[in-house]
DNA sequence: CTAAATACCGACTGATTTACTAGGTAATAG
DNA sequence: CTATTACCTAGTAAATCAGTCGGTATTTAG
């Protein structure tokens, strides 16, 4: 997994055209100006999520995007996957028998690490964070009530 | 967070001496040997994780490295933030009001998001990878037990 | 004591990534 | 038509990545 400022990027633009996105399209300019985030950074961010079905574009006046799918069916790994272009981490993963073991026992490790990173954040929807903080205006004085909600499939 | 492939360097490295570090202490030039990592890009990460007190150095021959601390006492997360200097990432952060909600509102899920990745990460330690893999030779041959890797976003 | 092994340290470097600017073309609403 | 928007390509300064090189400091072995 690879989660660099671009995925942070990404996520926060999902995140403001899905809470901004209900009655219409919202413009790149919209974001840029909501997030402060370039103009043309976005067109680069968004021509990668629109090739994974994440958005959908509508040109013209009164155009913008949309979301590709549902708030819940888009996951937050997969917004940074299509952003960061997912490169394998294991070099040997399973196929050659990498120098006897011990190293193979190491990217074996960091391979299941990886993947529960991933599962993890493929568990989180777009939905599931707006929705969360939709319910989290009353208790905002009790401290975190969000995170934390263990979803703790090691062991 | 920050997630790269810095991080996983280091992570890779961390298990290798935690694995062959039992009876004495592993020289930089084993685990550049065993991981495929050059020695002075591990001596950079080791430098970083030394001043955090993760690894203890010896010199002179038969020196090299321990764990600074018990495998279960040192996290995913510790050794990322060792090495990739962990920056803020919400820039308006609760004080400033921020260009009046929207953007704030989504500056906040972000941060909520990044703080469950985080704690995740922060659950897990190197302990617990060292036990779970050795737990899994047995089930080895049923498939996958520890992680379902149907990674299917690339479709 | 000497020599080798090791950690430790700093400067430099090509390649890649980041975040952005500039300058377009294509489609569509009014 | 014209304005607005998505969509596309190229370029770029700065940062980061992963590495080389050339050292110094400390400790063990002979």
């Amino acid at each position: 997994m690879r989660l660099s400022t671009k995925g942070r990027y990404a996520v926060t633009a999902m995140l403001d055209l899905a809470l901004n996105g209900k009655k219409g399209p919202v413009t790149l300019a919209e974001i840029s100006e909501n997030q402060g985030i370039s103009l043309s950074y976005l067109e680069q961010l968004f021509a990668a999520l629109r090739s994974k079905d994440l958005v959908r574009g509508v040109r013209g006046p009164g155009g913008g995007y949309y979301l590709g799918k549902s708030e819940d069916e888009i996951s937050i790994a997969n917004i940074i996957c299509a952003v960061d272009e997912w490169v394998e981490f294991t070099r040997c993963g399973g196929r050659q028998n990498c120098s006897g073991g011990a190293r193979c026992l190491t990217h074996t490790l960091w391979d299941d690490l990886s993947s529960e990173i991933f599962n993890f954040l493929a568990d989180i929807s777009l939905g599931d964070l707006v929705r969360r903080n939709l319910g989290k205006k009353d208790e905002e004085e009790s401290g975190l009530s969000v995170v934390a909600n263990s979803n703790s499939q090691a062991a």
